[in-house]
DNA sequence: GCTTGGCACTCATTATCCGCGAGTGCTAAT
DNA sequence: ATTAGCACTCGCGGATAATGAGTGCCAAGC
């Protein structure tokens, strides 16, 4: 399909855009990549290419600039070539045990991707329909308040004060949190149903309000729910292809869009390992100039995602190595730094 | 010191400039606001203004800018003319009820004043020194862990999940709660004490860890600790001012350092009721082209900052007004709405 | 003594023009 | 198949000119 020498061609342009920004011509090409060959050799091929749809230009008779499918084949020769970490499968198992615990983990793990990768590192939690219950616990504060304590496997902590028109006191609240907890590891989903039938059978009086902290909790809890961390965004100032405003504010609004942005990751975050989504590729039009460098990794319950975001025009080479480092990094130091 | 009409002309310049951004000239003036007089006679009364430093040109020959003097005394004017509500003070004590909890109230109204004014929405809540202990409680997790849970006067609450050597049973970590919480109501700084004696007093084998977890839970809450939540900024790429992508990131870069900007705003939010600050009169240099109309409550134990952030040249009744109605809001939907 | 109309002058902004240079496509020779 | 040569395209940067809003100042008027 492609020749050996196309395929060198592409990886040129891409290679150089990345470098300079400037739109690639086929003397650069000639004297830097392809040496043995003459420019005008160089401008057949790149009008094939262009036909072919890997290159394109911004107006007639300007340089090359890659297409998707151009950056396509660049990243994937790239991953294939890179002694490619087959490590990037365990590190949800050591998240939990970081000091600062899984928040804490994750707000310094995207902060690190940015400040590492001088993009914008990310990190995300999705709590999946099947997650398990660990323990619960009700404390109560005053006469009308208790608070309402669920951690959830995974290390995923969630409280929510309850305001009470009763006065339960903390030994019948202690005795309640005993019986729901022996409720803990059966998903989330059959802990509920145990509990709709528990309260409407025993806890008589209590049973509205009951009910209505049980839909509170219910809300936390239901179907997917992601939490999202970003690092840093002041990186973005520096990236060239963002100086002008619009195109900055195209990737900003996203960011800060969590819910959008997460249901976006959770949906490319399918395979383990590290995965590049590029440009187009990715289903958000506000991310057409944007790519992403990614890694999943998923456990009962649980599915996390870390990554980069950055210009379509990165480097790729250095997010990867450095999100596999930050990766490695969670396997090694969790507690102790 | 200032004649009435000077003082006509300054009011008129901000007026003016506000709504439109460029520079104001004599001809516009005599036109638009002060229908009596000529241009002439306006040119020199601002060239008077500008000796005194109310008025500055951006260079020679040009139509005149308001100085920050100029628009103190806009906003000064402002604050006396409006129907200015003497409410704002007791809405710190209508925050803790609302249905979200602290957190859930801080963070909803900060996006609500980030909608409503257009410009950015801000909310602190500042634990200061000596704040107090309502409830604190331990929650044995499996053996090796357990989450510390600390419910301060307020609302704040802090968890940290502790991992523990020895197995602790839930018994002895009650026994050890119920014990610190006979302190409740005491200041931190005196429970600390205590606990300190108590610890190495009768905790025997466990001292150690107990010490430790002591040390981390005073590295939460010791000294001033301020929270910060930032409503929504994407609305500042709506903002003329912003732009030019170095003024946008001199405001923006500030918004993402949360430290920085806490700091900031609890210096100014000294005085109860609705104040002002403009421009240079902030401290940050990088702040020095935005305003910030701020209110602050205090109660024992925490300062709660609501707030907006905007640039100098920004619609200040509207946002005075905004931030008015948000903070009856406050005292009035609690936890209904 | 304010106020005001008139006038010359200033200066940022915008439009226009022009030449440069990098790059292309095509063709003819190798 | 490759390559040197050539005419052509087109964005970019600098120079120049026209525009126009606004000023300062002066001399006349109320």
């Amino acid at each position: 399909m492609l020749t050996e020498r196309q395929l060198e061609v592409i990886l040129s342009v891409v290679h150089e855009f990345i470098e300079s920004g400037e739109e690639v011509g086929s003397r650069t090409l000639s004297k830097r990549y392809l040496k043995g060959r003459s420019a005008a050799t160089i401008r057949n091929e790149m009008a094939d290419l262009e036909e072919m749809g890997y290159l394109m230009q911004p107006y007639t008779s300007a340089g090359r600039v890659p297409t998707t499918r151009a950056y396509r084949i660049f990243v994937d020769t790239m991953l294939q070539r890179l002694p490619h970490n087959e490590r990037g499968h365990g590190w949800i198992k050591h998240l939990e045990a970081h000091r600062d615990g899984l928040r804490g983990a994750l707000s310094k793990a995207s902060e690190m991707l940015s400040q590492l990768s001088s993009y914008v590192g990310m990190a995300a939690v999705t709590q999946l329909e099947q997650i398990r219950l660990r323990k619960i616990d009700f404390i109560r504060v005053d006469s009308s308040h208790f608070l309402l304590l669920v951690i959830l496997d995974g290390g995923v902590i969630h409280h929510k004060m309850i305001t009470m028109p009763y006065d339960l006191s903390q030994d019948i609240l202690e005795d309640l949190a005993r019986k729901i907890n022996t409720l803990a590891g059966y998903e989330w989903s059959e802990v509920r149903e145990m509990l709709r039938s528990y309260i409407s059978g025993e806890l008589g009086r209590y049973a509205d309000s009951c009910v209505s902290a049980l839909a509170e909790l219910d809300a936390v809890l239901a179907g997917e729910r992601t939490t999202l961390y970003t690092g840093s965004t002041s990186n973005l100032f520096d990236v060239p292809d963002f100086q002008d405003i619009g195109k900055f504010r195209a990737l900003f609004s996203i960011l800060e869009q969590e819910s959008e942005l997460a249901k976006l990751l959770s949906q490319y975050g399918m395979k383990d390992g590290i995965g590049v989504v590029i440009g187009e590729e990715n289903a958000a039009p506000e991310l057409q100039n944007c790519s992403m460098v990614l890694s999943s990794s998923s456990d009962e319950g649980t599915r996390t995602i870390l990554g980069v975001i950055g210009p379509k025009r990165m480097n790729y080479e250095r997010v990867i190595s450095v999100l596999d480092r930050v990766l490695c990094d969670m396997e090694g130091a969790e507690g102790d730094e």
